[in-house]
DNA sequence: GAAATATATGTAGTTAACTACGTATATTTG
DNA sequence: CAAATATACGTAGTTAACTACATATATTTC
């Protein structure tokens, strides 16, 4: 990986997701140390779903900030897990209402001190000078204001 | 977004991954304004093979920090573009020597100018307070001391 | 209130990485 | 030097996201 590490910014997207995966599996792991039946893509669903009891699949996807087939697939593996089920609006027949199972606050429970571990192991990991939450934060809003494309553009024409 | 982005650290792999998705995409789009025929996933085996002109496929996989098997399938595309061919390494019969092409060495030289624009904007979006790359950077040496796995573990223990 | 538009959900197919496994050649070892 | 092991490459199948399209219900507008 030496010419790609030392290509600078431009590798960057390559090296963003090498870390993500990187961490995604550790995570695996260690939820599967601490016996605990539980996959790290799920986390964002289940989270969520701690926090806002009731959501519909759009919602759900907009708040985790996936598309909805993709929610709608982690769903059907999380309902044959017994860990949410769902049922029908009231108000909105088109919509579906997706919740935690007793078996899924159950879950959101048991996992809770593993959690804690990794808040702290990552905490660890990434009290560095250049802290990168933060710098992803900022990198976000820097994209938000004028996306990557209209930089480059902007570029050019300068 | 809000619970994901509001949950910290927990999310740092969803997070990283988006955002690495979010400029890959761009990337593909900023080629594409530029008449370009190329795509972000092929910059890692064009940029490798421009500083070292003949590579094994197992050396080039390593080099780029991805599997064989995937170098393999990106391989097969770049040769169906006619950007790379290979040989038979004469030391080694097992070996294929992989090499940019002549159309890919313009191709290179094409890229030049649309890279050099690229790091701008990627400079603009990355100067902030905590840098992004150099927070990989500290992350991924942190990662070689003690993988997150580990640091989890020692947490829960200690 | 009928037509047009918007929203919520779902399905099908694609993509770009991966793991697992197999084969051929090279290297090391008893 | 034969056997065991390692290395290089390849194929098949999986995965987890995506886009594009389809359908049902709700809302808005003329």
């Amino acid at each position: 990986m030496n010419v790609i590490n030392e290509s600078g910014i431009l590798a960057i997207a390559t090296r963003l997701q090498r870390l993500s995966d990187q961490l995604r599996k550790d995570g695996f792991q260690i939820y599967k140390a601490n016996e605990i039946d539980f996959e790290p893509k799920w986390f964002p669903v289940i989270y969520t779903l701690h926090f806002r009891p009731q959501l519909g699949v759009v919602e759900l996807a907009a708040e985790i900030g996936y598309t909805h087939p993709s929610t709608i697939s982690l769903l059907k593996e999380l309902e044959k897990e017994r860990i949410i089920r769902s049922k029908k609006d009231k108000q909105d027949e088109r919509k579906r209402l997706i919740q935690l199972t007793e078996k899924g606050k159950k879950l959101l429970e048991q996992m809770q001190p593993v959690w804690e571990n990794m808040v702290s192991a990552l905490e660890e990991l990434t009290d560095t000078s250049n802290n990168i939450m933060k710098a992803i934060a900022e990198v976000e809003k820097n994209l938000d204001e004028l996306s990557f494309f209209e930089r480059a553009k902007r570029v050019a024409k300068g």
